[in-house]
DNA sequence: AGCGCAGTCAACACGGCTGTTGATTAACTG
DNA sequence: CAGTTAATCAACAGCCGTGTTGACTGCGCT
């Protein structure tokens, strides 16, 4: 069907067996040319994430993408399949980072209130790093993309899933070393620590006067050692 | 434009003139006429409610309200002017009672510490009540209603506003009189607590086995005393 | 000069959603 | 029964957003 359309991959097969002059020019030209069709399609990736994230996907027009990254609509699909390939470009990669990382720390030998603290710092460190492409898929509620019932939305559902264990299994580990203590079960306490974390998207902003990690170290002290310690 | 469609306001105007036992029954016929217009607008709210929330407001269809609330989708248009209408008269009440309990807590004599609890439970509490009327409110970004210049947008971010001011007073008291220690300002940690509270739009469910309230504890626990007390 | 190809752009087809209208039904009233 | 009125419903108009197509441009290569 786009079959017209992946230049990408019919430039990186590229051909060992020609090192005459003439083809390695021919290469270098190709590289070039690549590496400058790579960068207007992160530029339209860029400017997607920007207008998803001010208008959300849905309200969100193609149109509204193509004026800023100042390009033709049309030519937003020569980049790109449609609307949801590049919702799943910009956020399929960093979630799963997230995930991994979740885990790791999960599985690390801190102590329950050290891997918090880290957990939390983190995730919001990647929020700003990939600024705004993750609160992108933090503010598209995944419950409304199980509708879809696409391998992607499935992966994603499923990276969800991985991450929220992982936290629960830190305050799991806290509140059976008696290093943590509360009332509510380790699901209700995960849900408030992320819902803290997650909840910056509708008002961190990278060029602010606070990084990520400054607010992230302000919020665990609060969550571990309370405000009225 | 829509004065053939508005039929309660025709209905509202009793007439206290008319006291004969003709006039009086018509009255009543009219009374409970009017009782059972205002139950089927409220079951057809009720039913936009549900799906704004699961599909969000920009995705839901009136035709996927009026499936809910098995009705034709014209029907809607004789009890409400349109899909904004809807949106607006489901958030518009519970959204300014919310603001006032929380100038009222602010202004009250309690504690910062008492007063920060309070207003976790009762913003919870308010929640599960009004579910799912207000997580619809939640859940929709203010910013993106801020492009909208209506006097209805900006009534509600002006309660927005005023609602936050609130909240980051409570803080600043704590802060102030050395009730509350944390190495951040008021206004993170009051961004830390709501985060906390408003997530729960993701995850909440008012037939859980938890109540708003017990959750609401647990979260004020944790943010008073920290994890790690 | 002539070929080929990446990339652009105007124009179109199509579908879905909103809001309206006028006819129609059902229930009540005198 | 005839008149009135709330409420429903089928059908329609118009708009907006998506994705496609085919012609066009500019550039590098031979």
């Amino acid at each position: 069907m786009y079959s017209s359309r992946n230049h990408r991959k019919k430039r990186m097969r590229t051909k060992a067996a020609e090192t005459s002059k003439i083809s390695e020019r021919r290469l270098a030209a190709r590289k070039t040319a690549a590496v400058e069709y790579e960068k207007r399609r992160a530029r339209v990736l860029k400017a997607a994430a920007e207008v998803f994230k001010e208008l959300g996907y849905s309200t969100a027009t193609v149109d509204d993408v193509a004026k800023r990254a100042k390009i033709d609509r049309a030519s937003i699909y020569y980049y790109f399949k449609g609307k949801k390939d590049l919702l799943r470009e910009m956020v399929g990669g960093a979630t799963a980072e997230n995930v991994d990382m979740a885990e790791d720390i999960a599985s690390s030998d801190r102590s329950p209130r050290e891997k918090l603290r880290k957990l939390m710092v983190d995730l919001l460190v990647s929020y700003e790093r990939h600024y705004p492409y993750l609160y992108v898929y933090v503010q598209e509620d995944m419950s409304r993309l199980l509708q879809d019932k696409s391998p992607w939305s499935k992966r994603m559902v499923a990276l969800n899933h991985r991450f929220d264990v992982a936290v629960v299994q830190i305050i799991q580990e806290g509140l059976k070393s008696k290093a943590f203590r509360s009332t509510g079960d380790a699901k209700l306490i995960a849900a408030g620590v992320v819902g803290m974390c997650n909840w910056s998207h509708r008002w961190f902003e990278p060029s602010g006067k606070r990084r990520a990690a400054e607010i992230a170290e302000t919020f665990a002290d609060m969550v571990l050692d309370g405000l009225c310690s």
